[in-house]
DNA sequence: AATTAGATTTAGAATAATTCTAAATCAGGA
DNA sequence: TCCTGATTTAGAATTATTCTAAATCTAATT
């Protein structure tokens, strides 16, 4: 664990937020300024195949990083932003409805966010 | 509906498998040669826009994009291939434990299929 | 049949995210 | 100190996707 990679675990583990790679790089760049773009994606990569971080895939958006603790995420339809929730871990009543052997999982719940709705209802005066 | 847009929904409706826009603009060329990879971008977006069909964002591959059916996905985190899974709607329990108006949720199980663990087995051998 | 207006498609350039490659640097053990 | 392997750097390359502007199509209207 090199100083580049615990860093990028710290990042990622304690922002409060999903962090896409640039964002991450911007923070490294802070602590280590002369760290590089690929370094990065190098680090992000290793540390998600070793499961230490994870990585989440939103369509229209760059892929961000998250820790990695067992939660679910809210994700609104209209300007995909990514909210924390947490809810029963389901994973042995997976494996018992599937028959499979299920690792982890990723449930992600489609809403509108509360600005949004604002926005729609807004909008809908206009009429 | 253009013949585009109708074509594009009934080959990502009916395949069995989950397409990637190349593959949609593949079979679309089969059946229309002048079609054009902008028009297929175009009516997937439109189509998943309007919910008829699905866009599946995975890590490390081109989105996907899939049939309008309540189903789950079963993920191999080793090779990242994709199976359908059906297991009970949830969006009723997902209301009630979150307070949150619920439209839809995706549920993604991350496992290890039967050819990678078998590559796995094998390789295990070596030793 | 000709005209128009709006939607759709085309062609290809542009962009954005991510990976790749090869050289340079670093870290730790012999 | 020297060596070996791992990590980082710089920047080019690749891939997926979007954008732009012109061309074409559609269907309603004259």
């Amino acid at each position: 664990m090199t100083k580049y990679s615990s860093g990028i675990l710290e990042i990622v583990s304690e922002a409060g937020r999903h962090l896409t790679a640039e964002q991450v790089f911007l923070e490294m760049k802070r602590r280590y300024p002369s760290v590089v773009m690929a370094t990065v994606y190098n680090n992000l990569n290793a540390l998600s195949a070793q499961g230490l971080i994870r990585r989440l895939s939103v369509e229209g958006q760059p892929d961000r990083y998250d820790r990695n603790s067992r939660h679910d995420h809210l994700l609104c339809r209209r300007c995909g932003t990514i909210r924390d929730v947490f809810l029963e871990d389901m994973t042995e009543l997976l494996k018992t409805e599937t028959g499979i052997e299920i690792d982890d999982y990723d449930l992600r719940l489609s809403y509108i966010c509360d600005q949004c709705r604002e926005k729609e209802a807004d909008e809908g005066q206009h009429d």
